[in-house]
DNA sequence: GTCTATACATAGATAGAC
DNA sequence: GTCTATCTATGTATAGAC
């Protein structure tokens, strides 16, 4: 598998490559037209807007800070969307985007049950580390988002859960994981995964590394999953 | 150990009692002078903030929302709080009251690690599910309070994990539990109770009690704990 | 104690100059 | 393409009648 580095910089390409497609998809409502600009503006104030919302909330972050943080003002702003919830909406989408398609590629390279839960988790972990600020903020403001894109995002959601579940489940009938309850165990092992992005501060405060907590997550799923669970 | 049902009349006791304190302590900021209309009245305005928020945020909520929510005119909503801040203070201050006196009055009755650690988890979910509402409240908002109020929600934090760390420590002391790292591993438990109330309608839907969800989360953490940890 | 009516600030959004 | 200036709606908060 590759180095966190090499992964980081894997996801930063994807991000740019996204914002191209965005730009084409929604050329009708981004008035500028020159693609070069329009990437470059349209990351930072996707930025910018992350960076505001993490810090006091999508609601609370008025235009004006967006202008401010993007360096670009209010009338520029509205070239590249038309409004503030058509903004929440484009970053939802190349989030998960970007998100969907590097799990995809990453995961599924592998076989055999253990190898594979081992993958999920730890390209799992990468991703969220490499996009913490998206995946924060797509956690926090989800119930600011219109209802069709709720939907989404909870079905989203639940298709990452269901991949750790069918990955167990696959395990238990070779035989090699114990008899847990697939949905509850990969519920569980998500809890853990989104508390590396949703408390990153804290770790970073104990100087826990993505490549410890990855271990720490993996060995507890494995002794969770062993075949002959402990007697209470 | 007391029954969920029990349990859950403690609570709602608790929270009367608590709401009357908030009033003695609040009499000047109070304009209202007769105790009982207060507390009636603070828990209706409590309720109502709590449910609008949870909803769309409370930063997104309008204190004309909260007015038709709680029953009462914008008028007389300020004669219970100074402004819209001082609101979310109250909250915060009322719930982590709760939380603790019934967190201390609970556990310290058990004796030996295993039961410590299991009564702990136990009652850390009754309470999170009978508080619900203020539990992903005051996770979802705690990036809008003032300055002191946030280190004082972060200090309440760590110390509820410090509390399952030492828990785990003192097992490994008497060589119950094996050498697991008891920072990340209450860490992790901590995540694990979090998911309970800030996912509730996913367990909800899938029929998933507290009980249930109890059993395991104390399953993982003692096979994770266990004192041979099984080999990769 | 609670209401209605209103003051004042700030939000999102747009028009038109450059 | 981007800016400044401005419109309108909505938000918090208060005054004063009842």
């Amino acid at each position: 598998m590759m180095t966190y580095e090499e992964f980081k910089g894997m996801v930063h390409l994807s991000r740019r490559e996204i914002c191209k497609e965005i730009f084409t998809e929604n050329r009708d409502l981004i008035k500028v037209k020159k693609p070069d600009r329009v990437v470059k503006n349209l990351a930072r104030i996707f930025e910018a807007t992350l960076a505001l919302s993490n810090k006091k909330g999508f609601h609370a972050m008025s235009l004006r800070d967006l202008s401010a943080g993007a360096g670009l003002s209010m009338g520029a702003l509205y070239s590249y969307f038309a409004s503030k919830e058509e903004l929440l909406r484009m970053i939802q989408d190349q989030g998960r985007r970007v998100t969907t398609r590097i799990l995809q590629e990453q995961i599924g390279t592998v076989a055999g049950p253990r190898e594979k839960l081992q993958t999920a988790i730890v390209v799992h972990l990468y991703l969220s580390d490499a996009m913490q600020p998206w995946f924060y903020f797509s956690y926090m403001e989800a119930k600011n988002l219109p209802k069709k894109a709720q939907r989404e995002a909870i079905l989203s959601e639940l298709a990452t859960e269901q991949m750790f579940a069918d990955i167990i489940r696959e395990g238990q009938n070779q035989n090699i994981f114990g008899p847990r309850d697939p949905d509850m165990t990969s519920a569980l092992i998500k809890a853990m995964l989104q508390d590396w992005y949703l408390k990153k501060w804290k770790y970073q405060a104990r100087q826990v590394t993505v490549d410890a907590y990855a271990r720490v997550v993996v060995d507890w799923a494995f002794a969770y999953l062993n075949r002959e669970p402990v007697a209470e």
